[in-house]
DNA sequence: TTTGTTGTTCGCAAAATTACGAACAATATT
DNA sequence: AATATTGTTCGTAATTTTGCGAACAACAAA
């Protein structure tokens, strides 16, 4: 057994991966980076899903550090985190473009 | 509200998304992108899980797609699925590339 | 102060995930 | 045929995830 543990960019990765890992999460994201608007009402109206489930995900994608969101009474803002964002896009295209391009796996 | 489903790209890459969202599926991909050899027993030394759990995962990346397994008796030999790889990458890419530059969203 | 609007949190249930050891299956080797 | 090697599958347990409605909290407006 060579290393035995995982490295700090294998669980940043994952825990980027999870979090982007639910079509909801996804889709909130997606309409986040649009920012047609960033108010939970709207994003609310965009799911098919109950507000506090909508609420939920929103939480994990905060605790994900992928958005943030701050509270404009009576609504709550939510925005993309620029920062993480793009540390996001930089580990997944390392990620896939680590990849040997020779044959030596002889896989059909 | 508008849509109230999610589009075929938002569930597939949220299907890739989920595969990756463990370390230990990391882990794999990362040994298997390396190539340094494709057998079961190789990835099993390299995590400190127990096969059984090893072999879960496995079976959890091959559903995604984004490898595939073939018996060579005695042993088994993964690989990378090349075209899911790709089209992971692809899309994981036009995610995150497709961010408004602007700055309408005045979150601090 | 009462009412309305906007989201979050709570409590619960169902389902999925993660992990393990033991048993098993498939194939070589002796 | 008996044995050894390599992985998968089974059964089980603990934890996490997903989802909802109801209750609640914070604030604005009437």
């Amino acid at each position: 057994m060579s290393n035995k543990e995982y490295n700090i960019n294998q669980e940043q990765l994952a825990r980027f991966a999870k979090a982007m890992g639910h079509p909801t999460r996804i889709a909130i994201l997606q309409f986040l980076a649009k920012q047609t608007t960033c108010y939970f009402g709207d994003i609310n109206e965009e799911l098919p899903i109950a507000k506090a489930t909508v609420s939920q995900h929103l939480k994990e994608l905060k605790n994900s550090g992928l958005i943030h969101g701050e509270v404009e009474p009576p609504k709550v803002r939510y925005c993309i985190n620029r920062e993480m964002w793009d540390m996001a896009c930089t580990m997944f295209k390392d990620f896939f473009a680590n990849i040997q391009h020779n044959d030596s796996c002889d896989c059909k």
